[in-house]
DNA sequence: TGCAGCTTTGTAATCGTTTACAAAAACAAT
DNA sequence: ATTGTTTTTGTAAACGATTACAAAGCTGCA
């Protein structure tokens, strides 16, 4: 690979000289300029950002760190957030924890050691609390989508606001039996907006610890509701089995997917979903303003999800229902 | 951050000991190297890589250069090869190519000034023909899924054959209208297969420009099939169209996607699916063949895909059919 | 005790940049 | 032609590691 030396004798300058040829405001005169530029196209000279972070200490990296992506709202996120970072300069290392494999510390240690300017990370626990107190003492981490430590900034949705729209947008269609089949983390939701409306809940707020579709079935069976608001995570087992219980939507029974994943259209399934490129925006002005203001307090954001209007759900007649 | 300095200072040795302490092979001894070890972790020293790399040339970072991961194919992958790299001490920077944003050439050149050790990438065309042979002359590219440079490694999946499978299985089920719905760069597979077994093809073949969930409609209606195989980014539409068609499968047709994409299995829909393990596994042994073997010859690798029986496809009366 | 031979440690050059500072060049005004 | 001012260039010291080479410490044995 050709080196700045190489380039600076070719042109009979300096390194200096070079390098201020690459520099968006180098002192440089425009001669110059143009014949190094030229010279440099000419032998494919491209500047090593790896001797150049080493003297700046800025990377222009930063490290992603998330479970998995086998969930395609993850997937979906990321990819914008590439797009945004990558139009500013940025760009990811990406890192997966995931059981059985590297430990949330094990990537963080990685990351620190490539010197990522910045973490964008979903922890799922407080493990890592050593970890990153040693490594990211300038709290240049973004907790994004979940939040386990307060002293770091956080961009997380409101899926608690989020819940309680799908289930009131449930409740004005005329449910009244409303299965919520999701996780504990966001219930209060739903429970508080059933108890608004004065709808019982028992039974009806399914929080599972190992989904299965022979626990969809069963559920649903016991609990015969009109409508079913699940989340992404467990959709696909409740969706295996109404097929399995031969139960059409929105016909049989009614159906709301909390997050727009990549099916939710094709099924045509009303969902609640994110605002991805506003996600995307926001992360990056985040990591900026911390990137500025090493010092300054941490900033905890929330945004809110919005709903997607299929025809997954039915309307019913107000005055009676089963 | 702690350098390596501040450690041999705080441990009253050179710096060349201190590297040598974390240096797999270094001649030192146990008693200092002890010492050092334990000093580092009070410290909270750890090794900067960028250094390294820059003294080394060698970053143990690979640049991962795709289209998308909207679809769920290229997430799953990914993900393992991730895992796969990460465990081996590599990292992946990732760089998304997309109409309106960065071209394939711009991140490459990007991928190069941060001196990946290789490059992981599904050419879209052989634009970038120039910026590769810049930049990554030591051949250090393998091409995935697509490959459109022959002087490049290259594994990808053999996707005639698998569509071959795919038609044959539908055959063997008793059908002889069976509609392709796909991209032209793998009919051969049904072509082919259609033509051993005497089937017609005429207006069965449908290579879509530009999908939509109205022309997926009107294919059908119009070709009236009794067996469907549509790739998996046109799926989406020919579920919409059945559902919209009131066309139950298994029972009003056959339906079997090529990639076993995340709702495969939630709709209980037979596939063709690709080893993601073992893609992941190959990637990484032709890279480090490469990484060893600068200079031998391109290695073009193609790995089957399999199907995975599920219940889309009804078994018709090989005796009559529509 | 002296010395060969081996192990362990330190010195210093190097990787490819940036940038403070000094030197040189260019230009204007006297 | 001389001087001062401004712009452009070069010199050299970092950045934080690795590693060849030399120096110093051990060990055992005559």
């Amino acid at each position: 690979m050709t080196t700045i030396q190489d380039l600076a004798d070719a042109c009979g300058v300096s390194i200096a000289t070079v390098s201020r040829a690459f520099s968006p405001n180098g002192k440089i005169s425009e001669k110059t300029k143009k014949k190094i530029l030229k010279r440099a196209q000419e032998l494919h000279y491209i500047p090593n950002t790896i001797a150049k972070s080493l003297q700046t200490k800025q990377t222009y990296t930063i490290g992603l760190i998330i479970p998995e992506i086998s969930n395609s709202f993850y997937s979906s996120v990321i990819q914008e957030m590439e797009l945004k970072y990558r139009e500013n300069g940025y760009r990811f290392i990406i890192g997966f924890y995931q059981n059985g494999h590297s430990t949330e510390a094990d990537i963080i240690a990685d990351m620190a050691s490539y010197r990522t300017d910045a973490l964008i990370f979903s922890p799922r626990s407080r493990s890592s609390e050593e970890t990153l107190k040693a490594y990211f003492s300038g709290k240049n981490v973004l907790q994004l989508f979940t939040s386990h430590y307060k002293e770091y900034d956080s961009l997380i949705m409101d899926d608690i606001m989020g819940t309680a729209e799908a289930t009131e947008y449930l409740i004005a269609a005329g449910h009244k039996r409303i299965l919520y089949y999701g996780h504990h983390n966001r219930t209060d939701g739903y429970l508080n907006t059933m108890k608004k409306h004065g709808l019982d809940t028992t039974d009806l707020c399914y929080m599972a610890e190992q989904p299965s579709v022979e626990n969809a079935i069963e559920c649903i069976k016991k609990t015969k509701p009109t409508a079913i608001l699940s989340i992404a995570k467990y959709s696909e087992d409740i969706i295996s089995a109404l097929r399995k219980l031969s139960l059409n939507f929105p016909e049989d029974i009614s159906l709301m997917v909390y997050d727009d994943i990549e099916w939710t259209r094709m099924l045509d399934i009303s969902a609640v979903a994110h605002p991805l490129e506003e996600i995307a925006a926001t992360s990056f002005e985040m990591i900026l303003h911390r990137l500025k203001e090493k010092g300054s307090a941490p900033i905890h954001r929330t945004m809110r999800a919005h709903l997607v209007h299929r025809n997954s759900v039915k309307k019913l007649s107000t005055s009676s229902d089963s």
